[in-house]
DNA sequence: ACCTGAACACCGTTCAAGT
DNA sequence: ACCTGAACACCGTTCAAGT
C-alpha cells in the first residue's frame, strides 16, 4: 500500500564487482571510474569504498573473477610436435578472444599469473616429445614468448591507423626486391607470421 | 636600478615541448600533466593551451623529437645471414635503450613509424642476401614482430614483481621433465631467447 | 552493517579579459 | 602576441555523520 518504492538492498560486494567488470570488458580499463561505476549502481560514489578498498584492489578483484574463469587449454593431435603446435595455437587463440583479461593482466603487472596454465599445458606436452632440460625450456619459453608478443602487438596495431602500409608505399629502393617491397605494402598477416615463427621455432628444436 | 625580476620571456613551443619531454623521460606518459608542466615552466596552466594545441598534441609533439633524434641503424658483417642478424641485435638494443619512445610510440599508436626505418634497412640486407617475394617478406616481418613483441614482453615483465618462478616452484608434476622443472623456476633471459628464437628465423630462411 | 554528504586534492579544457 | 583567472566538468579518496 506503501507508494514508496522499497529501499533498495545493500549492494553485495560481487554485485560491484560484476558491474565493474562489465564496465571494463565493454570500455577498457581506463572508462572504469568509481562515480561512474557508483552511478550505474545507485550508489554514492562512497560508497563503493565500504566493499571493496580502492579502485586499485577492484580491479584485482575483476581480474580474479576473469581469471577464475578461464577454461584450460588441452592438446590434440598424435605425433609430439603436432600436440605442441596445438596447444601454441589454442593459447593464442585463447589470449585473442580473452583481450580484456590480457589487458587488464597488464596493467595490473599479473600477465605471468594468465600464462601460467597454458605454460604448464606446453611443459608437460614438451617433456612428452622427449626434450629435457634447457632445450625444453627454450622451446616452451620461445613458443610463450612468441604468443605473448605477437598478441600484445596484435592489439596495438589493430589500434593504429595501418600507417605502415601508406609508409612503404612511398618508398622506392633498388636495394630492395621488388616482390618484397610490394608485399610490404600490403598489412602484415599476423596469423601467418605466427603460424611461420612456430613452425622455425619447432623445427629448430626436433631437428637437434 | 629597478629592482623588480625581468618578467620572464616568453614561454616558445620548443620549449614547452622540452619540458614536457622531460617529464615523459624521467617520469612517464601518465606522469605528463598540464598542470603540473605549466607550473614547471611558472606559467598559468592555461597558458600552454596558447602554444600546443591540447596534451594530445603536445605528446606527438615530444614523440616527433624523439623520433628525429633517432640515430639509423647500421649492418655490420660480411656474410647476409651475419649482417641480418646484426641489424636485428641492433634494432633490439635501440628500442631498449629507447625505452621512452617506444612507450610513448605505444599509446600514440605510432609504433610503425619508429620501426620503419629498422624495416627498410632490415629488408635491404635480407635483398642482399638473396631472398626474394614472400620469403623475404616473412623473414623481415617475422624478425620485427619477434623483437617488438620480446621489447613490449620484457618491459611488461620488468614492472611484474618475478610472480612466475614462485608459480613454478610450489608445482610438482611428473609429467614434466625435472631439468625443465627446474630451468623454469629460475626467470627467463630475454637476450638468450631473443638470439634463439632470431637463429631459428634465420635457419629456416636460409635453409631453403 | 551500510550508506550519504561534505570536503580535499587532483585532472583537462574553454574563454573572456587583461597587457 | 602572450598570458591570467574564473569557470566547468570531470577524477579518486577520506571521514564524520546518519540510519
Amino acid at each position: 500500500m506503501s507508494p514508496r518504492r522499497a529501499p533498495r538492498p545493500p549492494a553485495t560486494r560481487e554485485e560491484i564487482v560484476a558491474a565493474a567488470r562489465s564496465m571494463v570488458v565493454s570500455d577498457g580499463v581506463d572508462a572504469l571510474s568509481m562515480r561512474k561505476l557508483a552511478a550505474e549502481l545507485g550508489l554514492a560514489p562512497t560508497a563503493i569504498y565500504w566493499h571493496v578498498g580502492d579502485r586499485d584492489e577492484l580491479l584485482h578483484a575483476v581480474f580474479e573473477a576473469m581469471l577464475a574463469e578461464l577454461p584450460t587449454v588441452r592438446a590434440t593431435g598424435r605425433t609430439p610436435r603436432v600436440r605442441v603446435a596445438a596447444v601454441a595455437r589454442a593459447v593464442r587463440k585463447q589470449l585473442i578472444d580473452h583481450e580484456s583479461l590480457t589487458a587488464l593482466a597488464h596493467t595490473l603487472g599479473r600477465s605471468a599469473e594468465v600464462a601460467f596454465p597454458a605454460q604448464v599445458t606446453l611443459a608437460r606436452e614438451v617433456s612428452a616429445a622427449g626434450l629435457h632440460g634447457r632445450a625444453a625450456e627454450r622451446l616452451v619459453r620461445s613458443i610463450l614468448f612468441t604468443i605473448g608478443g605477437l598478441t600484445l602487438l596484435e592489439h596495438t596495431f589493430s589500434e593504429e591507423p595501418s600507417h605502415t602500409p601508406s609508409l612503404w608505399s612511398h618508398l622506392h629502393d633498388p636495394a630492395i626486391d621488388l616482390g618484397l617491397l610490394r608485399a610490404m605494402r600490403a598489412p602484415a598477416d599476423l596469423d601467418a607470421l605466427f603460424e611461420h615463427t612456430l613452425d622455425a621455432l619447432l623445427t629448430a628444436a626436433f631437428a637437434a
